[in-house]
DNA sequence: TGCAATAGTTTCAAAAAATGAACTATGGAG
DNA sequence: CTCCATAGTTCATTTTTTGAAACTATTGCA
């Protein structure tokens, strides 16, 4: 596997899909088998409903996410991954990985004491 | 590997790094070697010296890269990755592969044809 | 006909993010 | 004491995103 310099533009398109808010909470949702708008919406709380409409409606044009319409009483939808969704799991795996090595150290605070960086 | 209800959670601080315009492709300038100011505002035009910098800080404050001044003529910084912000690059690659298996398939279209999804 | 439940849409305001232009700081060479 | 190059900062403005509130649509049962 390479990173070499080309990479960063082709993997722009990913960047899509991943990038910006509720998008990675969201799909994380997704691979958890939270599949229903109400159940999305409930878990993403407090999102409204149009942002996770806009973010439910981006999966679809990307071919993310197929949607389904159940009739019945009461109508329900579904939104399950595709197969190129299911692929992105790896990358969520990675995520957890990091999380389990690096999170705890993430810092949060507003480091009043030192400024700028170090000089040599 | 389980990725749970608990999961989401307990990466949302990695949320913080990876989400919002610019962050993934400054990460992978990274990975590239790429360390100075001027040459990542390069690979990143048309991004503003402004934002760069606001990226910069916050990757600096969660601990994913190091700063360091060089002085002399002319002075110039170097960002470069902690051994948690090296950590981030299995992520990567699972967006790379991820890229070389579906990125091909990615849809761009309006879809104007059809609209809603399919009803059972 | 009215109601309950799901899944949205619409509208408009508010908040957040991004940008552009111009300016500051540093330090040695000439 | 001016110039060059790097690396920013500052401020005002624009653009984008997000959000709340209220409304629509569908279905079948009572």
């Amino acid at each position: 596997m390479m990173m070499d310099q080309s990479c960063p533009g082709k993997v722009e398109p990913i960047l899509e899909i991943l990038d910006g808010k509720w998008m990675l909470i969201l799909l994380f949702e997704l691979f958890n088998g939270n599949k229903r708008f109400g159940e999305l919406r409930r878990k993403l709380h407090p999102i409204s409903p149009k942002t996770l409409t806009d973010r439910l409606r981006l999966l679809e044009e990307k071919g993310i996410v197929t949607r389904t319409i159940y009739p019945g009483v009461p109508l329900h939808v579904e939104y399950d991954l595709t197969e190129s969704g299911r692929g992105l799991q790896p990358i969520f795996e990675a995520m957890w990985t990091w999380t389990q090595s690096y999170g705890a150290y993430l810092r949060n605070e507003t480091n009043e004491g030192e400024e700028a960086g170090k000089v040599m």
